[in-house]
DNA sequence: TTTGAAAACCAACAACT
DNA sequence: AGTTGTTGGTTTTCAAA
């Protein structure tokens, strides 16, 4: 995979902080003609360096005003069980991402739903019928920020 | 806030799966003439439903091949500790989302580094001087699967 | 690899159905 | 809401440097 030069750097910059500016304005902003950046765009995608454009939607505008995470314990340890779990999970509407941890024996699964209440009925529908589940402890979240632009780090440790 | 119908909820749909698509092909997908669907999306955006649109990059093409979610607890617990962890580690370039979570003394912070040393450098370095935190744990991130469409939910609890 | 120019295409806004 | 038309800007391709 070739890496990637200032002008790439600053494209994939552009791009995560806004998707749907137009190629001429990206052309500009990073210092190229518009046909170069075209292309400097598309090997991008080819590469694998850029991997999808997504609008960003309000949780709350959609009815789901609480999130929570969930850890949760899961037995036996093989990969069945766990890949059946984190597949189940991620395909839930209510779950917005689902992390397999290292330890071994843990997921923690981000939910959005529309209430407390529907917290807890996800976790009794969805979640105590399911029996490699051995254990689990929700936490409610007060906030959340994502950082939305990730920039290249170099290989030795933190930052540039 | 405005319900969202069934036309709104398809738009929406669709600018999650792929953001850069035209207004024409945006409209052809949800069955309405572009010229509505451009209002529409306008209004979208002014109603706080769409926030944004922003590219998805590999982690791994960014030099970034070991991802890990940090637990920590801060004291004493008031206001200013709080916000001042939170924006202190939403600023780390390692950092990629930071939960703030009920039950009052804990952060969780998710975090993509170069590689295991890095992690280990990360925490010596950017944790290990800030007095307010009392505790932490990490946990290596061996998968993660984020759901990026995210369709709205009845109020009522589970799926549509 | 990058560039400039040409052709095809699209956005944006009307006025009207 | 939809359709059509017009204007101005944008994407995309390609030949040449």
């Amino acid at each position: 995979m070739m890496a990637v030069d200032d002008i790439d750097s600053a494209i994939v910059r552009e791009l995560q902080a806004n998707a749907r500016q137009t190629n001429r304005e990206l052309a500009r902003a990073v210092g190229v003609a518009p046909s170069t950046c075209l292309e400097r765009v598309r090997l991008l995608r080819d590469r694998g360096v850029i991997t999808g454009y997504h609008a960003d939607v309000s949780l709350t505008a959609l009815g789901r005003e609480v999130q929570a995470l969930l850890h949760v314990q899961v037995r036996p340890l093989n990969r069945e069980v766990i890949e059946g779990f984190k597949s189940y999970a991620s395909g839930l509407p209510e779950v917005l991402s689902v992390f397999v941890l290292a330890g071994g024996d843990d997921f923690l699964v981000h939910v959005a739903v529309p209430s407390v209440e529907g917290l807890h009925a996800f976790l009794m529908d969805r979640f105590s019928a399911r029996r490699e589940i051995v254990g689990f402890r929700s936490s409610v979240i007060y906030q959340h920020h994502r950082n939305r632009v990730i920039d290249p780090l170099d290989p030795a440790g933190s930052a540039r």
